[in-house]
DNA sequence: ATAAACAAGTTTATAATATAAACCAAATTT
DNA sequence: AAATTTGGTTTATATTATAAACTTGTTTAT
């Protein structure tokens, strides 16, 4: 009756995320901070959970001389939100 | 853009239940359990979590000779699983 | 009648998570 | 050249979720 919720996506930020990522083609450290209004901390440690899980892919460069730390999500990042939004909606039809 | 996600409610567990409960009169310890999947003890403390929150009421009597804990949402609940509902679909709609 | 198994929970302990605070290095501004 | 800002990372703390162990009482079997 209710699927269980992939862990990693139910998460305010990380779902955020993805979310983002899902809509663009990619989208750099600071953009990302902006958007969700996260901390550089809290932003750091769940990228690298994304990362970890294969659901996106960072990538380190310079824009100018300033470090940019560039992300995109994956193949596998998409079908995972995707499974979760599935998933996900299956708790919100209230007892239908 | 990310509307706060009520953290009560942005729960596994929490909100299978209030979602049961949005769609019946009320229902008891047991059904809950059974529906949910959850272990007894998981169960306890969260349903006292959403009664805390004043989400649900919990009445304890007795069917028959056993013990019986029967919940209902209240119309706070119904309110914040609702305000939840609408805030997550921002989350869901990739890049709109 | 009593021991064993079961029902309905609660309490407590542990593991996992989220988050913020503190820190670091390089670049820019004053 | 000192102070500030940018772009992060690491580490510590607080919160949360979850399971394990326990309690109280009931039913069933011997």
């Amino acid at each position: 009756m209710f699927p269980k919720l992939d862990p990693l996506l139910h998460s305010e930020l990380r779902l955020a995320l993805v979310s983002i990522l899902a809509g663009v083609e990619e989208a750099d450290f600071s953009y990302l901070k902006k958007q969700t209004g996260a901390t550089a901390g809290n932003l750091s440690v769940q990228i690298d959970k994304l990362a970890a899980a294969g659901y996106i892919t960072v990538e380190k460069g310079f824009k100018g001389k300033m470090p940019c730390t560039t992300c995109r999500i994956t193949p596998a990042g998409t079908e995972a939100f995707a499974s979760y939004v599935k998933a996900l909606k299956k708790y919100l039809a209230a007892g239908k």
